[in-house]
DNA sequence: GGCCAGGACACCA
DNA sequence: TGGTGTCATGGC
């Protein structure tokens, strides 16, 4: 199969199969920017149902904010997410977060988020606890910057359709959609979310979904070998 | 009771 | 550079 045109024909036809299936999700789920943050790192190998427990414990008790969260006992912040797991390493890694954007920000998102977004997500991934995947979550959902996420459901879904190369590491899979697709914050977002949507609620409750067979498929496409 | 779920990191060969 | 162990909850 050629590279180039082909490759961004595919992911286009894709990305609008899905939209026209299930419509747009508008993700990311949560009213705050910081809240989006915490839960991209709460999320972290985890169900979204156990992150938004330990999110609404968080607000329960008044530290979904930067300063309140910096202020508050790192042993409260692991009370609070014991639901989203490795609650410990967890209540660290947010500490390290919001200690961060004070020192280098003064707490504010705003500036933050002023940077340009690769020497930002440097920054991030420089930070212990952020990986690629929690800076472009950061990034994408709450910068509104065009960094496409690549998280499990991204992997899974391009090897049902057989269009990853089998091992394909985080870089390759996020540089095939950046290099394919327009760079466009709502495209990103959207597809994203419209992955998560379709292999999380509609493969999983149904397992003989045709999407996930090479031969016949759900919404429409037959693909055959890798597009990376 | 076992398995799985929207990672990241340290350590080792 | 890639493989492996660690972290350690809640739902089904």
């Amino acid at each position: 199969m050629k590279r180039g045109k082909v490759e961004r024909k595919s992911l286009l036809a894709i990305y609008n199969r899905l939209l026209r299936s299930y419509g747009p999700r508008e993700w990311w789920p949560a009213k705050t920017r910081f809240e989006v943050i915490v839960g991209a790192i709460l999320t972290q190998n985890v169900s979204w149902h156990n992150a938004k427990i330990a999110i609404n414990n968080l607000k329960r008790k008044e530290l979904l904010l930067p300063k309140s969260m910096l202020k508050a006992p790192y042993r409260q912040i692991a009370n609070c997410i014991k639901s989203s797991r490795f609650y410990n390493q967890k209540a660290k890694k947010l500490k390290t977060f919001c200690r961060y954007l004070a020192l280098k920000y003064d707490g504010s998102l705003d500036k933050m988020f002023f940077k340009d977004m690769n020497l930002l997500r440097n920054e991030l991934l420089d930070l212990k606890g952020i990986g690629k995947e929690t800076a472009d979550c950061i990034l994408l959902y709450a910068g509104k910057k065009p960094s496409f996420v690549v998280d499990a459901y991204t992997k899974r879904f391009l090897a049902r359709y057989g269009l990853g190369k089998e091992g394909a590491s985080y870089d390759e899979i996020r540089r095939l959609f950046m290099e394919n697709l327009p760079k466009n914050v709502y495209l990103y977002n959207e597809y994203h979310a419209l992955i998560v949507h379709h292999c999380h609620f509609v493969c999983k409750s149904k397992p003989q979904c045709a999407i996930c067979s090479v031969n016949q498929n759900c919404l429409g496409f037959t693909f055959s070998g890798s597009i990376i």
